[in-house]
DNA sequence: CCATTAATTCAATAACTATTGAGATATTGA
DNA sequence: TCAATATCTCAATAGTTATTGAATTAATGG
């Protein structure tokens, strides 16, 4: 992740709209889901202004997709998504620790939803 | 964090600018720096330029500011940026654990730069 | 091959954002 | 109080971005 993804990630994470298909996407996990149903959960936004936000999110690379069939199924980019949060947050503890362990917890606190095998 | 709030942290990210002055107090630690110091490190830009930038991160939650003398230093909130953190990757692992993992690793390798107790 | 479904592309418009330069406010020390 | 330093505010302008609606491409089944 260089600067010019980063910057290219944030101003896709900050539109309104983007910024909940990425998070549904999150949520619907690795199998991803149809444009058209993502549709549906914004709302019922129109096909080419999902197809804005959808194309414009896929440039900056933090989700991918797949055709099948008449379908094309969006996914969120995980490994991207992971290395802007490590962009970001790079050289944060630069002798103060304490400072972002934070940030680690809280984002460890995500993937213990409901298991009891919390040594991630 | 609610998602109108990260709407506006996403917002403050996505500009060149204002990514590099958060880079820069995220390693600047919790003691921050004065704007006219931030302003050098960004190529000498203009002081209403900087102002700009400066508060509409200051508005957006991810820095903070305080009066010091004839100078404002400002610093990085760091709450605020594992706030943003969390929001993103929250329910990242309904069912897929591993998914996550990844994400979670690559933040906590930023928090453990020459320190042997990797406990966090 | 035609109709249908799914999604994309394009052009026009409206809305928003960053930069500039001039001027204002605040603090300090002489 | 005056001059200098540090930063902020404001208005104008230039540049960027989102939405709409119509037209287009792609895949499937009858």
């Amino acid at each position: 992740m260089d600067e010019k993804q980063a910057l290219s990630a944030f101003a896709a994470l900050s539109q309104e709209t983007r910024l909940r298909i990425v998070r549904l996407l999150v949520t619907a996990g690795p199998e991803g889901m149809p444009a058209g149903a993502i549709g549906e959960a914004m709302d019922g936004a129109s096909s080419s202004r999902m197809s804005f936000h959808l194309s414009h999110l896929e440039q900056s690379g933090l989700i991918a997709s797949r055709r099948d069939g008449r379908s094309i199924i969006y996914s969120a980019a995980y490994p991207a998504l992971s290395g802007l949060v490590e962009f970001l947050m790079r050289d944060c503890c630069q002798g103060h620790p304490e400072v972002c362990t934070p940030a680690v917890a809280a984002l460890a606190a995500c993937c213990v939803p409901a298991k009891d095998n919390a040594h991630a």
